[in-house]
DNA sequence: CGGAAAGTTGACGCGGGTCAAGGAATGTGG
DNA sequence: CCACATTCCTTGACCCGCGTCAACTTTCCG
């Protein structure tokens, strides 16, 4: 807290959007190499955040957007009687804190899952590069949109259905989410807890707990602890929307 | 259908976001007259759309904002096994169509709960103005952040709350709206059937109809048809969030 | 007026929440 | 290195809120 804040140190200093590897899923997207180093000028990026502290908390003012280098992040909302819904999980190259967007001031809070690291992109530089630079509107453009595509699709989960639906959904959207990022889709640490999981699929921890049970028992699955292994992504697939009802 | 594009009658002439009794809520909030009639010159405001019809459809090209203007809209996700998810409901003023953004493709429709007008922002038109009045680059910021955070507040509600309690939110929100728009905040007419209720609140219609029922019961509402009176607000706004059960 | 859509009400049953108890892993201080 | 606490996870038993099904009424609309 009391260090400079000037300090840089060889890491930081070799840490550029031009070698980040992180290029193709980020705001770089589509730019050339001119624009990536004026956007490159703006870019904050801060020391790491331990796991469990906060990115920001809700009703901090804050005009910064944010985008993950490395490591994870929660979002959530707390309500006065104090529980919480978890309302996003961010992985390296997602954007996060469009949230303050309305007032200025977030509506929900973030905290780091494990030890991470961010680019901070402050509100009012962003405006002005993204005057110059089209395509990086665009691709911010781009990115809201799917934040809000995201955020109707969890509205759908939650809205219409089953547990086991919403695990697969769950799972399968990890998988997806892992293998851009040149992971394996099949085989993955989890790096949220169960207690997490469930409050974001809108279940009880009990329930998540039965579900990896039984999808393990089903050989979809092999779980341990946090390691996930896919054993059949297809029949997983299968299982996010179900047979239909009626109608 | 087959009418001549061009025509304009007096109606449509007379209509401009310097005259328009939405303005304090809608785009034009916190510009000054030059600036308003900058925008204005780029909105395009078209026929009515008759109730039932769809503003746009679900993976439709589209490069274009819209804001209602009078009316009312849905918007709602549909799955391959048929059936629906509604995301949202619209009202004079709200912002509509961000859902294009990630890839100039949308991705839920949106249909007129009654005939309805809009006022069309074509998006590099929109950009364009947005460079030269960074006033309404902020205001269409804050519109998109307030859509966000409206969002997360409905994961938190189907994520956590009971029937009750989604309801009672549902109808306390109804009611600021109402109010911001110079209605009365206890007296309105449901622009939306039981089912649309029951679906975007994660409920089946039964549920709805006889959470109403009890509500008329407890005289917290008088509801006749789609006409609502709300007789004790403040007990409403009480059920919105229970007593906390644990922690 | 007739048929369809929308809304209401009752009976019933199940998915998943809640409670309780215990195990496994990790952290903490001596 | 161990004792102990704490957090995380699992499993079983129970039960209740709300979905489902069915029957009926009311309203809407051509």
């Amino acid at each position: 807290m009391s260090a400079p804040r000037q300090s840089l140190d060889i890491q930081t200093i070799k840490i550029s959007c031009e070698l980040c590897s992180l290029a193709e899923l980020c705001l770089p997207r589509g730019l050339n190499e001119a624009e990536v180093r004026e956007l490159d000028e703006i870019v904050k990026r801060g020391r790491p955040i331990q796991r469990g502290k906060h990115l920001y908390r809700m009703s901090d003012q804050d005009h910064s957007l944010y985008l993950v280098r490395t490591g994870s992040f929660k979002s959530y909302l707390s309500t006065d009687d104090g529980d919480e819904q978890v309302v996003g999980f961010h992985l390296p190259g997602e954007l996060v804190g469009l949230d303050a967007f309305e007032t200025g001031r977030h509506t929900c809070s973030t905290m780091a899952m494990e030890t991470s690291t961010v680019c901070e992109l402050p509100g009012e530089k962003l405006n002005h590069v993204c005057r110059s630079v089209p395509g990086l509107h665009n691709q911010l453009q781009s990115l809201i949109g799917k934040e809000i595509s995201a955020d109707h699709s969890m509205l759908l989960l939650l809205g219409k259905k089953s547990a086991e639906e919403r695990l697969a959904s769950f799972l399968v959207s990890l998988s997806r989410r892992f293998s851009e990022r040149s992971f394996s889709p099949v085989e993955f640490n989890l790096c949220m807890s169960r207690q997490d999981i469930g409050n974001y699929l809108g279940l009880a921890v009990e329930t998540i707990s039965r579900l990896f049970a039984r999808f393990q028992e089903d050989n979809l699955l092999a779980v341990d602890r946090r390691l996930i292994k896919i054993k059949d992504l297809p029949r997983l697939k299968s299982l996010v929307s179900r047979p239909t009802k009626k109608d």
